[in-house]
RNA sequence: GAGCCGUUAGCUCAGUCGGUAGAGCACCUGACUUUUAAUCAGGGGGUCCAGGGUUCGAAUCCCUGACGGCUCACCA
């Protein structure tokens, strides 16, 4: 039964928007205060498909996204050299030094990678980096509306929160230029027409900051200055600002009522949990990071996973076996035709198909050793076609990469090179069952019909259950009692080596 | 305390405009003495969380409740 008209969440979503007419311009921003994660990926790749559902309806629409690289640093993280950061605390991401040296700043280390990540997986946005939003004098209007506004927004706070703000409290945190940081200056006054806001620190500083680059706009209005300056007409953005009182509904009034601009249609979605690790939390430093994800998974199988649910349910993510599942899933979808605006989505036309499933090519990796050449010879020597070699150890690269890291140890084997041990000591049916197999092979035998060899020949030998005779195989070749399905594994390997480990193991 | 989400087959989830309930995986059977997550064909499996309401008719709409997950300090 094919669905003709199946609706998927972000048509849903894009129809909703269009109520409101265009041009679009969705949002997402993400602070690149560490390793940016396959949880903050959500974000962007439901804004990027939400962005592809108006276009596709002819809308104008533009898809940006705002790195906060003008957050101070919070806390030194677990992955930091606390020597190095304990006093960059409070001081901007983008004025702070490059964990490893190699990037202009802070904010640029984590986010050049995340940039890299986004162009494999085809979403193209329009990069705003906050330090330079404010540098360059974009939200000074904003700023300026903002601390005229300030008991307005304290009033909103104390209505959506319950919280009193400080007495001291501004909208606006300048830098101060004797410290560095913003997170501990009181504004004492400002002037509108010098552009400047007068502050003084505990650390004995006093002066006056610019509000072009001299200071930021606290979250809860750096959020709606944004949405009004941009203006940004759609947001996706973590359940954890979608409670009520939460940065959404404030930033909502504060966008109303202080910058007189209608806020953006709200996308709320859930997180991404990483199966027996918990949520993902960048300063509990248990992330995995998009790069990494994208070492062992296709970027169109990645894009799939967000895709084929809908934000507000919750993703449960493997990356142990039920990973080849999904790869595997995957690709049975677009064989089948199933969940075809999915597929579409997660941009299944730009995958290419192998042939070979993604299980069964974690095994061929491992009997080729590795080496790629190999395992398309193997792969053609029982019947794939394997027509484009290229995409073939490409994805072969990902078994590789997935086996490294994430394989549980029971898939792991490796031919061994010389008789293993665990070989000697066989009892006398398996010794004669395996020089028996080693007389009966033939070099013109397929996997099948060594399966069926074995079985012919352990009954032969007077082995009862097969079991004995693949324990005997598995230990003569992997040192171990089990592995990949046995005659399809002895055809994968070089025959005369097959043979000649067989007569060894069976003298032995 | 406030709010959000969920509850449909063993598991993960679809279910359009209200019209007798679907897929994948798992399971069972066979092809075939078939280990190990092989392939193909077929099959079984349901109190749609509960109660009430609207309706000729409710998984679907409304109300009440239960249970589970989560969020509410600038963590997506």
């Amino acid at each position: 039964m094919v669905h003709v008209r199946e609706k998927h969440w972000a048509d849903e979503i894009a129809g909703a928007i269009l109520q409101v007419p265009g041009p679009h311009e969705i949002s997402t921003g993400i602070s690149p205060s560490g390793e940016i994660h396959i949880g903050n990926l959500r974000e962007v790749i439901t804004a990027d498909v939400v962005h592809r559902a108006l276009r596709e309806r002819g809308a104008q629409a533009v898809l940006g996204y705002v790195a906060d690289s003008f957050d101070p640093l919070r806390k030194v993280y677990p992955f930091l050299d606390a020597a190095v950061y304990r006093e960059q605390i409070g001081r901007p991401l983008s004025e702070i030094p490059c964990p490893c040296g190699g990037h202009a700043s802070y904010a640029d280390h984590f986010l050049e990678p995340f940039l890299r990540s986004l162009e494999r997986m085809r979403i193209q946005v329009k990069v705003y980096r906050a330090d330079r939003m404010y540098k360059s004098g974009l939200l000074v209007p904003q700023i300026i509306q903002a601390l005229k506004a300030r008991d307005l927004i304290a009033r909103i706070l104390l209505e959506c929160t319950g919280r009193q703000v400080e007495g001291d409290w501004s909208p606006f945190n300048p830098i101060c230029q004797a410290c560095g940081r913003m997170t501990e200056t009181s504004v004492t006054g400002f002037s509108e027409s010098a552009e400047t806001v007068d502050y003084s620190c505990p650390c004995g500083g006093r002066g006056i900051a610019s509000m072009r680059g001299g200071g930021k706009l606290t979250w809860r209005v750096d959020w709606p200055a944004r949405w009004a300056r941009i203006p940004v007409t759609v947001e996706p953005f973590g359940k954890d600002h979608a409670t009520r009182g939460g940065s959404y509904d404030t930033g909502a009034r504060i966008c109303r009522e202080v910058f007189n601009a209608p806020p953006p249609f709200p996308v709320t979605y859930e997180w991404i949990s990483f199966k027996g690790m918990g949520d993902m939390s960048k300063s509990k430093g248990n992330v995995l990071s998009v790069h990494r994800m994208l070492e062992v998974l296709p970027p169109e199988v990645l894009r799939y996973l967000v895709v084929k649910t809908r934000p507000m349910r919750s993703i449960g993510f493997d990356p142990g076996l039920p990973l080849l599942s999904l790869v595997d899933e995957f690709d049975d979808a677009a064989a089948a035709g199933r969940d075809a605006r999915a597929l579409q989505l997660a941009g299944a036309d730009q995958f290419t198909p192998v042939g070979v499933p993604f299980k069964h090519l974690v095994n061929v990796v491992q009997m080729a050793d590795f080496d790629l050449d190999q395992a398309v010879v193997i792969l053609r020597r029982n019947g794939y076609a394997v027509d484009d070699p290229a995409a073939l150890k490409e994805r072969a690269g990902y078994a590789i990469r997935w086996l490294r890291e994430f394989a549980p140890p029971e898939v792991k084997f490796s031919v061994q090179r010389s008789l293993p041990p665990e070989a000697r000591g066989l009892q006398p049916g398996q010794r004669r069952f395996l020089a028996l197999l080693a007389a009966a092979l033939r070099p013109e035998m397929t996997g099948e019909e060594i399966h069926e060899l074995i079985y012919a020949v352990a009954n032969e030998a007077g082995l009862e259950k097969g079991t004995a005779a693949f324990e005997a195989i598995y230990r003569a070749f992997l040192g171990r009692t089990k592995g990949p399905r046995a005659g399809w594994f002895l055809a994968f390997l070089e025959r005369g080596f097959v043979t000649a480990r067989l007569k060894e193991a069976a003298a032995s």
